[in-house]
DNA sequence: CGCTGAATTGATTAACCTCAACGGGGGTGG
DNA sequence: CCACCCCCGTTGAGGTTAATCAATTCAGCG
């Protein structure tokens, strides 16, 4: 883990959704952090904990996974950069922040946040603008339990994760880890694990996914993107990917990657 | 309608989930704001409108309604006091602000949630805490469409809405007007118009809840939380309202009543 | 009185769940 | 090194929930 890593990762995703300066740069440099590994499933915070310090994602992949469902609904994933408990006081009650794989944390007292906000406009911009992200995720991921079968959710939740891995400078050639159980995936989506396993299948077979030996490869983006619906918008990217929904009948969508200009 | 109208509503709201002083309560009266009305299913914000104002509910329902899906998903529903569109620079991508039956609005300029928010702490963090509950309502709702069956989220909706409505001051006697359609609340429930149809009759069978001419009235409320699995803890009220979702067997539960004092 | 949107009902079909069983791979202890 | 085990992925069969289609009733309203 080279120097600056943490920082970095921070870096990198405010950039993706507000303009930010030198010196704003520069007051992310002094973060404070510890950092901590943590393995698959294991829980990071739980219900109701109060701490005095976020959780900055480094490495893998976190999700809020509910208590009070006997299948444990997954409500958000995170991705490197992320911080899942970012606006919270304590975390939502009835809910654990856990490790989907194994994770790189970095644990950052909330002061930190309080303190580069009121120095920075741009930044507290950008800090409010996750949380407003966030929300907008979740009334995405709404309408997707509430309205759509189980194919295009499990593409839906696949879009948005190689998204996201890319806005931070992952995921580039659209494959990526994907340490996540098949049980996982079924809580996500809001389905049972034998179901999640027969959508995947059905994914693989369509030869838009293949998801083998926890690496994901997206074959085919343009048709996972029709099958999900999927419409970037509402992650208020700067440099939204096109999603071509619907590209032209004439030619077949190879714009996707050279639209795309990462930092 | 008397004078302070919209003033109470809003203080009602903000004092049902922080403890405000005599100055706070000032701060609010000095509210600028215009009245308005709107007529069952009219837009009152639509999808990427920016505004300098905020809609304060009054009267009535709201709720924001997903334009993507061809159900039109609901993913929220506003009771009186509440702010929808507060913390936003812009209304959610691709989601419409909605009149669930007839009512009234105060449109409040943006900066005056600023100004009570610099003025003083209580504030501040009454205002931030909306946006934490907002934030935990979108979380349970998912968790409701990923997990609970058809009469088990109608159930829940309709928990959700009557106590919302007496931390108000409103369906003291758990009776309060349901203006909905019957395609209002499938697109609620994530279900079609005639299943949601099925599923109130067999809340009317269980004798929990009766819907007629418009009006709702609860006449079991213990055995409709328990038929939730409603907890109000994410609604993080201060005087939460006994839940019973598991009274002691010895006793049916009187308490309900009893526990709540509203201002 | 007829019109219109909403509520209701029945019948059929599709999506998904549950139960149950089996196979493979990676760890662990003998 | 092998035997064992456990978790995960996979497959099949049967049952349940809810969607869809279509028709009928009902209520408010000009």
């Amino acid at each position: 883990m080279q120097t600056g890593f943490a920082y970095t990762k921070l870096a990198n995703h405010l950039a993706s959704i507000a303009e930010l300066s030198e010196a704003d740069l520069d007051l992310l440099t002094r973060m404070p952090f510890t950092i901590d590994h943590f393995a698959s499933h294991e829980t990071i915070l739980r219900s109701g904990d109060k701490s005095d310090h976020c959780c900055l994602l480094l490495q893998g992949y976190l999700c809020w996974r509910d208590t009070t469902s006997s299948m444990g609904q997954i409500t958000s994933v995170y991705v490197p950069g992320d911080v899942p408990d970012l606006p919270a006081l304590r975390s939502p009650a009835g809910a654990n922040l856990k490790a989907l794989g194994n994770v790189v944390v970095a644990f950052v007292p909330q002061w930190f946040f309080h303190e580069i906000a009121s120095l920075s406009p741009a930044i507290s911009d950008a800090l409010a603008l996750m949380s407003l992200i966030e929300a907008a995720s979740l009334r995405h991921w709404l309408v997707n339990l509430g309205s759509r079968d189980s194919l295009t959710r499990a593409a839906h939740l696949f879009c948005e994760i190689a998204l996201r891995l890319r806005v931070v400078g992952l995921a580039r050639d659209f494959q990526f880890p994907s340490p996540f159980t098949q049980s996982d995936l079924a809580a996500a989506c809001g389905i049972s694990p034998v179901h999640a396993n027969r959508t995947i299948q059905s994914l693989r077979r369509k030869d838009v996914l293949h998801w083998q030996s926890k690496w994901v490869t997206v074959t085919d983006w343009p048709a996972l993107a029709r099958l999900a619906r999927f419409n970037p918008d509402y992650l208020h990217l700067r440099q939204p990917m096109a999603s071509s929904p619907r590209p032209p009948a004439t030619a077949t969508s190879v714009g996707v990657e050279t639209s795309v200009q990462l930092p």
